[in-house]
DNA sequence: GCGGTTCTGGACGAGATAGTCAAGAATGGG
DNA sequence: CCCATTCTTGACTATCTCGTCCAGAACCGC
């Protein structure tokens, strides 16, 4: 019926994410990502629009995927909750010690760059911070039915907590903090858990 | 001698500080700095040199001003390290739910955007971090020895986490955090420190 | 294959943007 | 009061950047 896509369009997805992380939105021209991708800007227009809509695509895509691989990670029964918490908590900090090219975080980077202005961005980061806030207080509560964290306490606001120590891990790295700094971070905030 | 300045270099400094701090580096345009400050052009690149060193200057004046803030809130007698320790986790929980603007921190809002490729917003960022993180030490060590942190923690750890969560809540903040819940991680920070 | 339809590539236009420059203004020491 | 010196203004250049547009290419139902 009609030319098909010569492209495939989560790989081009995908590019244009890198150069958005690497350059941030206003720092990202849209020559860029059509070099990257090898598509001609009107490939790029015609089937994503804009720049603001195809930063808004990338970005929900990516929150999307932060918010599987958070669930993935901290979804299990009752008995290994805490240990799952304890995974995650480390493996944030190790990925930030990891990331040698020093993105970090889409969203800390979004969030920090446009929810001040821009709605759409902010309410898309104001979910994905709920969502992974839900997680955390049910991973918390889990760990509490099995024992391991002390009853009594609002999980809720310990997962504030932790969302609150995970952010700012993020922060610090970009900020340079050394991988053992990141490490002790993840490691004192797991300490300080209530203990039954 | 010569025809002197005819504006406030501290005004026009902070006055730029505001532009970048409401649209980034990327996203501020010189021109709007001009028209703010009312200076023309060849008077902003004839006092400060072209965008990159006038940020920097911006930027490091800001990182000062904030580490002298800190300090000032820190710093005192250990009978009363651990009130102005609590004191100062609040006011930063405070301080981000009623930036009604959610314009932030601009050191969190320059390392996201800059640190990755700018090595010198990335070196000042640094070097305001490991500021903050020793008056914390300074601040929970003294808190040790008046008793009221339990001894045999490392201050230094103590202080690790506590600058992480207020990072944290700087970015929870900047996505849209509501203020109790802000004030709730700063308690709840505070509540899980060890007491002896 | 034919023709209608959608996709591609890149030239193009309009406006924005960093930084320069020159002509004139303000100052104060001599 | 004059002149060397520094500051101011904003026009100007050269480049960049977004988004459009169109001529041609690729496809597939008929």
């Amino acid at each position: 019926m009609a030319r098909p896509r010569s492209f495939d369009e989560r790989a081009v997805l995908r590019t244009a994410r890198d150069q958005f992380w690497a350059t941030g939105y206003a720092g990202t021209k849209i020559d860029d990502i059509a070099a990257a991708t090898g598509l001609g800007k009107g490939s790029l227009y015609g089937a994503f629009g804009d720049k603001h809509a195809l930063f808004l695509r990338v970005y929900d895509d990516y929150c999307t995927e932060a918010e599987e691989a958070t669930r993935r990670r901290l979804e299990g029964p009752d008995e290994t909750a805490y240990q799952r918490l304890r995974e995650h908590v480390i493996a944030i900090a190790e990925d930030t010690a990891a990331d040698t090219d020093r993105r970090g975080c889409l969203i800390a980077k979004s969030t920090a760059e446009c929810a001040q202005h821009d709605e759409a961005i902010a309410a898309r980061s104001q979910r994905a911070f709920r969502e992974l806030h839900d997680q955390l207080t049910g991973c918390i509560a889990a760990a509490q039915r099995a024992g391991d964290i002390a009853d009594g306490h609002d999980p809720a606001r310990l997962a504030s907590l932790l969302l609150a120590v995970n952010r700012g891990i993020e922060a610090l790295g970009k900020g340079g903090s050394s991988p053992a700094e990141l490490h002790a971070i993840a490691e004192t905030a797991l300490a300080v858990l209530p203990k039954p």
